[in-house]
DNA sequence: CGGCTTCTTGATCTCGATCAATCAGCGTGG
DNA sequence: CCACGCTGATTGATCGAGATCAAGAAGCCG
């Protein structure tokens, strides 16, 4: 038995290990050569995993680290005020959680496991420094940022001009994406967060989340079952998607 | 007339100085001291005055620069496939633009002036070198970067939550929280945007938006007049801006 | 003053929220 | 092993906020 705890504490230092890990070509230190690699790995602090439900931080604490995922997935949750939670985002491995949160030193949601999760610590004065030295990581932060800026102005016109049927197709087709990207089959694979989640997120009723994707299923787009998801038909999935009004056929 | 137009062109140099500029308080070198912001302010670029309608730069041109407004508005317009323009932000003094062209090194949006309008330009690989020597300078990019994140989530949560009235709320409050900041009056302003411009941003049909105004105003939350805006009762339109459901009273 | 665009106002219609039952999954304890 | 209860998911019926359609009114500039 102390064996086992031994081998297993072993395997995850390995794991954790930046030079090791299956996803280094994804995450931060992705544009870092070996010396720099090394220095970076160095700063990283190991976290025991988190089970579903679990916080990782709660809203309003003060910022110290960001957090890269390193598998399962979590969710952003702010609270405004005593209205409703908003849903602000879904992480999945080798994102980075906690950007947020370096303007007013705290963070300015609750970031939750949606299934048992492990992530890796990143103390941001350490990476701030870091990035003084090492342009490359920098830079990698720099885009990271602005990455998700883009990502939430495309979030926003999903929000304000999509119909619920666009905001579930462009939900599952970026999923898919990310999945492939990561490795995974973009064909199947299984939501880790609840319908209620979904809705929250594309703000939709938990009611229409469930139609439409019965709807997708008798359309043959997907087959649904639960949580199991398998595209069917990513293309017209797609097209789904980001399709205009029906008199405007786009260019011809 | 030589004569004046040497003053103007002096003048106008001598305002482009960061360690004059009255928006010194608000700007990116916010945290720089006097030798620092001297190597801040020798990167900066001048720009001539943009027009009402003249662009800064044209959505998916190759990234180089981020802009500070120094006085004027803009707006941030993406255009995703052939659909409908997404206006996804209003960019006022002291403000930064391009934030998010990093990452794909091109601008993801056209930015157009609203009024006449002047920017100082900022060359990223300069900034960027900059930010190496100066950690004041990166720490106020990362804040800045992580400010718009917040932001983003904010505007998220207006789409996807509230109600029209809560929108049009939120949006005077907003802005006449930036203007009081930036020490204009925060009950009297002009708009500078067109109502489709506010319904756009705001996801709302422009009738919406006129209606709502028009409600607000016999209710004597505001008193408008074309785009001369004065805000009546600042506090009760907070209020609207998040008021919850009828029957959930807050905390008591 | 006429020809624009922008703004307002009114009438109607529609998508998706809301309300209201089930139904399915699933861990818990008898 | 199965009844019990709980949470999450589905399905149906109704309703309403805001979009859309359709005129006008008011700026604005040559």
């Amino acid at each position: 038995m102390p064996d086992t705890t031994a081998d297993k504490q072993r395997s995850m230092l390995n794991e954790a290990r930046c030079q090791t890990c299956s996803l280094s070509s994804l995450c931060l230190p992705l544009a870092l050569e070996f010396p720099d690699m090394d220095q970076f790995d160095a700063i990283i602090r190991r976290r025991t995993p988190l089970k579903k439900g679990e916080a990782l931080f709660l809203q309003d604490v003060p910022f110290t680290s960001l957090y890269a995922v390193r598998s399962g997935s979590l969710k952003q949750v702010t609270t405004e005020g005593c209205g409703e939670d908003q849903l602000t985002n879904f992480y999945l491995p080798s994102e980075l959680v906690g950007l947020d949160g370096i303007d007013e030193a705290r963070y300015p949601g609750s970031v939750i496991a949606l299934e048992t999760t492990t992530v890796c610590e990143i103390p941001f004065d350490r990476l701030d420094s870091l990035s003084q030295e090492i342009p490359e990581l920098r830079g990698q932060l720099f885009r990271t940022m602005s990455k998700e800026l883009r990502d939430d102005r495309r979030m926003m016109r999903l929000l304000s001009r999509k119909t619920a049927d666009q905001r579930l197709a462009s939900f599952l087709v970026s999923l898919s994406e990310r999945f492939r990207r990561r490795g995974y089959s973009p064909y199947s694979f299984r939501l880790s967060m609840s319908r209620a989640d979904i809705g929250n997120y594309l703000g939709l009723a938990v009611e229409t989340v469930s139609r439409i994707l019965n709807r997708f299923q008798r359309q043959t787009l997907v087959a649904v079952s639960g949580r199991e998801v398998h595209i069917l038909d990513l293309d017209s999935l797609s097209r789904v998607a980001d399709e205009q009004g029906v008199d405007s056929p786009c260019a011809h």
